[in-house]
DNA sequence: TTAGGTATTGAAAACGATTTCATAATGTTA
DNA sequence: TAACATTATGAAATCGTTTTCAATACCTAA
């Protein structure tokens, strides 16, 4: 391991002279520079990076929260946002916090101890009151996720309008017994739930609290939601799923207990994943461009870091898409 | 933001007294260390990370690489590893090379900065020569592909028994004309190669050099398979895949032809994704076990890294499991 | 009592960079 | 030529920790 003090003594010059070439620093005479570049590359010198960190250097670093990284709207997330923070030399730390609150506050550690520069929420399990107190260490942005109280930019899609596109769709069929799916109580969650019932009360139709599910999020939750529903008396003929993963389950059980789709069951997913294209029927979902989101979002995040942006409450929202096919 | 200097003000002793109390050093008397503890929280003191790692701390990251995290193999691969590290209180760094050697090698000045303790190699597009000269910096460990003359652990799965059961199978089926996809030319498509050729060598079949393919990764590049094979006089009745998506995409674009699987075309895929189980006919894969490979290969990294096990030269086998369904 | 251990503490020296300040050399203008 | 600005360099302070070293207090056994 070789240090800046190495490297000036092979030049033969000051540690204050090489600071100043690996820096671009005004003012060193181009023959010194040579020297000094000469003297790193014979030595293989590379900074120690937590000493540069000392002085305040960036830590050219973003954490991004997700709740899991097996959920392929999240891989698409976080490659679009590796990609945009690669190309201009960050690094990104996963974080998942399998939506546990404590796991999710943890990770605030990492603004704190100066382990990063900034954090992008795409889970938000906590309170923005939570929050607040972490972001005099550095940039907190949220990203799909959000809480209505924070004072941060948001980089997000209208999920009411998600909502409501999807179910309006399946009222536009003629289904008057739509069935609602959604995970856990996020802010994306809950606004596609009034996006959802914004649909049906528009349609003049009463909510079935029976016809509406929680915490499911998975291909084998969508098949337990269509096990379930086979058993009732008056099932919905319709579904919104809010996954497209819940969708792909709920088809299949469905198709396995001979069921047809969509003549019995009507199905719309979200997220246009390419399970959508490869199963039987290809099925109808709602396009939310997720390589923008998480692109858009760590542009922000850079921005705001290199004080080219600033960050205040500030909603900024990404266009949806349906796109119909043969499940509705 | 407050330093030690801060808390020993505060709780009126030295740094070296606070230090202590952070580490869990022996020696310090029960009510210092109380008066200590309660100054650190009153000021909401976090140890700055830079400073430790500037005393040989760990930093406590580990930098894992591969090449894109959308595919699904990977996603649960980093999953794993990231729940065996958050375990152990451990960061994932997460490089994605996009199958560049360059931003590959790039990777490794985060070992030489000393930004990571280590590096957990699931791409390997650089030579071990290129390689070894990090190694001094930190831990290096293979996972999934290997360099033959890596002098380092490899945590891996025998690709050459995957290519053959795959390929014994659809052998047993009846098939004599059974095609070959892999992506780029990795240690794992390379040996999954030799398998293949082996299992039909052994049934004294001469390979067919049109009938396999390279660089062949996602469902489209499987329908592009597809309709480049329907266009042959003497097409392949069957397929070993290397891939669930490569498979997907295959059994999609023939079914739209009009093409019948299995009786027409057999398929094998590579990872028992979800997606085998989904489509229709679902198909037969070979379950690889991922999350045990990514934990294993974390807990060997970890283990190293603490000083409880050796990083030599070593294989690291673990098991592949043929799944038969209706594919073929 | 005394010698020799064992706890307990703090001052000061690292760790490896950047930056301030002082100084020297050079150029520029009146 | 004098006065002043500009360029070029290094010594030393600094960032926030950990750790060494020395000093002190307290026990215990002879």
């Amino acid at each position: 391991m070789y240090t800046i003090k190495d490297v000036a003594l092979k030049a033969g010059l000051s540690q204050a002279t090489v600071s100043r070439v690996i820096n671009n620093h005004p003012y060193v005479s181009e023959d010194k520079k040579q020297a000094v570049q000469k003297a790193m590359v014979e030595l293989g010198y590379v900074p120690n990076s937590s000493a540069q960190r000392l002085r305040n250097i960036k830590t050219k670093k973003v954490a991004v929260l997700i709740s899991r990284i097996v959920n392929p709207f999240f891989s698409q997330l976080v490659d679009a946002m590796e990609q945009k923070a690669a190309k201009h030399g960050y690094q990104l730390i996963l974080c998942n916090t399998r939506i546990s609150p404590e796991k999710e506050l943890d990770y605030f550690q990492l603004l704190q101890s100066k382990q990063v520069d900034g954090i992008i929420l795409a889970a938000a399990e906590n309170k923005w009151e939570a929050i607040a107190p972490y972001t005099k260490y550095g940039t907190v942005i949220y990203c799909n996720e959000y809480d209505p109280n924070a004072t941060v930019t948001r980089v997000r899609l209208d999920q009411v309008e998600g909502g409501y596109i999807g179910t309006k769709h399946l009222l536009d069929k003629g289904h008057r017994k739509i069935g609602y799916c959604q995970g856990n109580d996020s802010s994306v969650s809950v606004n596609r739930r009034k996006g959802y019932l914004k649909a049906i009360t528009e349609a003049g139709i009463e909510p079935n609290p029976e016809w509406m599910f929680k915490d499911v999020f998975t291909v084998e939750n969508g098949r337990e939601i269509f096990r379930h529903i086979a058993t009732m008396d008056n099932p919905p003929t319709a579904f919104f799923t809010g996954s497209d993963e819940v969708a792909a389950g709920m088809i299949k059980e469905a198709q396995l207990n001979g069921w047809r789709v969509p003549e019995d069951l009507a199905v719309v997913g979200f997220d246009d994943q390419p399970i959508a294209t490869l199963m039987d029927p290809q099925f109808t979902t709602i396009n939310q461009f997720t390589s923008n989101i998480g692109e858009k979002a760590m542009e922000v995040m850079l921005e705001i870091i290199e004080k080219k942006r600033e960050n205040k409450a500030e909603d900024i929202l990404l266009p949806l898409e349906l796109i119909e096919r043969q499940s509705t």
